[in-house]
Parts: C-alpha cells; structure tokens; sequence
DNA sequence: ATATTTATTAACCAATTGGTTAAACTAAAT
DNA sequence: ATTTAGTTTAACCAATTGGTTAATAAATAT
C-alpha cells in the first residue's frame, strides 16, 4: 500500500462506484447515480477519481484483484491435482456466491476493451499456467491421468465453474426454475462439478 | 413470415444495427454510428424501427432466434446422448466460430435485463430441457449412462462449449496465446470438448 | 399527366451527461 | 487569531444523444 490518505469519502465512493458499474456497466453507468448512491455531491467524484474512466478502472482494478488469487490457487498450489480440482471448485463456487457480479463484470469489460487486459498480464498476481501445465504432464506420465491437454483442462474448470453465473438468465430459463433452485442448483455443483471433471481425467 | 415488405432498406439497417450492437451493447451503441454503419440519414433508422429500443430489440431476436435452434438439436433430436453430444459440440464450436459475437452479446443483454428473457420463454422454439432430462434418466436406467442430473449435464455442456467464446479475452491471457493459437485450441475443442463429457458420464 | 402515398434528408430540439468552477466550509498549522 | 490547505457544494457549461419535423424526392396509383 502507498497511500496511507484513503480518506473515508473516497472509500465510500469507490464501494458506490463498484455497485452502480457492477451492474450497469461503464457505458451504462451514470456518475450521477453514483454521487447519488454514495449520498455525496457529483463534484466529489472527480475531486477523487478526476474521471469517469480512472473511477471505473479503480473498480475494475480491485474486482480483478479479487479475482485473480482464487485462480492462482488452482495454479500454484502444490497438491495433487484431483485434491486442488475439488478444492478450487467447493472454494470457488462459494468465493462467487458471494460475489456474484464479478465474473460477469470482468467478462464483459474485458469484451468491450479487449486490449485492456494486456495492462493486467504485467502485474505481479496475475494468474499463470505454466506450472499447472508441467503438474498435468507429470501426472499423465506417472500414469494417474489420462492424456490431456493441460490448457484445455483449465478451460474446462473455468468454464465449468465461472459459466452458470455469467449465463444465469439463460440457464434459469432453459431449465425452467426460480431463484432459489438455481441457487441451490449452484450449491450442488460444489461437489457435481469436481466429480464431472475428476470421472473425467483420472485413468 | 408476416411482412412481405422487408425494404431494402430495413434490411440494411439492421444489419448495421446489428454489427453496432454486436460489440457496443445497447447501452454503447449510438444510432448516428449505426446510421454511418449503413450509410443513411439517421432518421430514417426511426422511421423504420421507432426507437432504439425497438431496433435494439429486433436485432436482438434475430440473434436468439439464430442461437435457439442450435440448443433444440441438443435437447430433441433422437439420437443416443452420446452420439447427440458429438454432434452438438462439433455443430456448435462450428457454429460459433461464424457468429462469435453471438452469446456474449446474448448474455451480456440478458444480464443488463434479466426480465427481457420472460417475453422469450412464450414463443414456441424456445429451448426446453424436460426431453432431454427423461432421455438422460433412461440411459442411466439402462446403465449406458452414470447417474447423473439432466439439468447439471446440460449446464456442464454449455459451459464447456460457450464458456471459451465469452471469456475469450480473459483466456488468450491466462494461457497466454495469440488470436491464432486460440482459434486452434477452439478447433481442438471441436472433439476434445465431446470426449471430455462423455469419458465422464460413460458407464 | 396528375394526385397521392412512401422514402429520404437536413436542420433542429430538448434532455442528458461528464466535467468545471468559484465560492463556502472545515480542520490543521503558524 | 489567522493563515493555509484540504474538502464540499451549487451552479454552470459544452458536447452528445435520441428523437422530431418540415420540406423534398421518388415511386405508385388514378
């Protein structure tokens, strides 16, 4: 941390400019309704954050830095790999449930300013592949997994994981249920999913 | 078919509308950059679509009538689950990979407006699972199939094959690859995808 | 040919939006 | 006590935006 300062108005601020964007998006959003969401002249706004571009990649900077240590879980841990696939999905499931917003945002962000994330790939943190690459390759040559590409697997465990909560709408209604059986079709999938892929993979 | 009309025009417009749409989103789309897009006064995207709600929205059903009939060949067609599986990832990934644009735009509209999918779930053609469910009960009963719940295997399904497409950013930079190197790894997933699910629900 | 309907355009408009400014208020430093 | 620096506000501004209008051009019907 280099700022001691974090004065509590920009504090505040910066946690009404995460729910407004969260859930209208940069273009959406208006500083208007996040002045008024954090009860506070719009002036303010720009005293803190100067403009709408740098308040929104404040939030996006600390949506992403949310995120990105719960990959890196899956990617650097040392244990073998079907205890880190049960553990990052129970984990992650549970981390989104929380912060359902998040993957949603960041995806569709990053659609819209696709080369933004290049200024992410920089960053110290920011989620490699390499190692779970060579942990994948050593597994299948000690004959604990079938042959698979490790890229392809992590696709697969993101895909498997972050999806029904980017795609909510349409999943509740392709399979025709309410709120509460989706979030209980979630919860389920703590352990359905860590199955999926492990039926899948073990030899 | 109702309109027999379908001017020229109209058509143009919408498909302008539709590339502005497309990777702009309703809230970032401007009638003036679609009007440019088809080379004609912006009034006119009024006199034919009203509003840009209206023209938003046409564009939109387009899109989701392009996309339902992809996830009915999954959900009715007769073939054994297996074989449908094949299919549809081959058929998908191919299908996919010539409107790229399609389910995140789809997806992303949803979750701006979640309420928007209610008016889709009247129309006839709109995706049902109850079928597929019954099939996967009776693959299991006959022992072909694992146990497993219809519902969570459609969803594993979707999110392995969409998934790659909607993240697509996020995932050229954690496995760190080219706009190429990506499109051979969803070539790749034309199979690879089919193999991963059925080695895990196979009995 | 002429009237009438349809298509198209340029100019305009009111509302919204991100951002600025100058003045006022507050708290800390002298 | 008073200067000084930091904080907050109301009012304002220029640019943008979705949408309208009135006039014109083109096609269709009579």
């Amino acid at each position: 941390m280099s700022k001691t300062k974090d004065s509590k108005t920009e504090h505040i601020i910066l946690e009404a400019a995460k729910r407004v964007f969260q859930n209208k998006g940069m273009d959406g959003a208006r500083m208007q309704e996040i002045a008024d969401e954090a009860n506070i002249n719009k002036a303010m706004l720009h005293y803190y954050y100067r403009s709408k571009q740098q308040l929104f990649e404040a939030v996006f900077n600390t949506a992403f830095a949310l995120l990105a240590p719960q990959l890196n879980a899956i990617l650097n841990d040392d244990s073998s790999v079907e205890v880190k696939i049960r553990n990052f999905t129970k984990n992650y499931i549970s981390f989104i449930s929380r912060h359902p917003y998040l993957p949603t945002f960041i995806i569709q962000e990053l659609n819209r300013n696709p080369n933004f994330v290049l200024k992410m790939k920089d960053k110290k943190g920011f989620p490699n592949i390499e190692k779970f690459k060579k942990q994948i390759a050593l597994e299948i040559q000690q004959g604990t997994l079938k042959p698979v590409k490790g890229e392809q697997l992590f696709i697969n465990i993101m895909a498997l994981n972050i999806f029904p909560f980017v795609a909510s709408p349409l999943i509740k209604a392709f399979v025709n249920i309410d709120d509460k059986a989706f979030k209980q079709l979630v919860e389920d999938r703590k352990t359905e999913v860590a199955d999926f892929i492990i039926n899948s993979i073990k030899a």
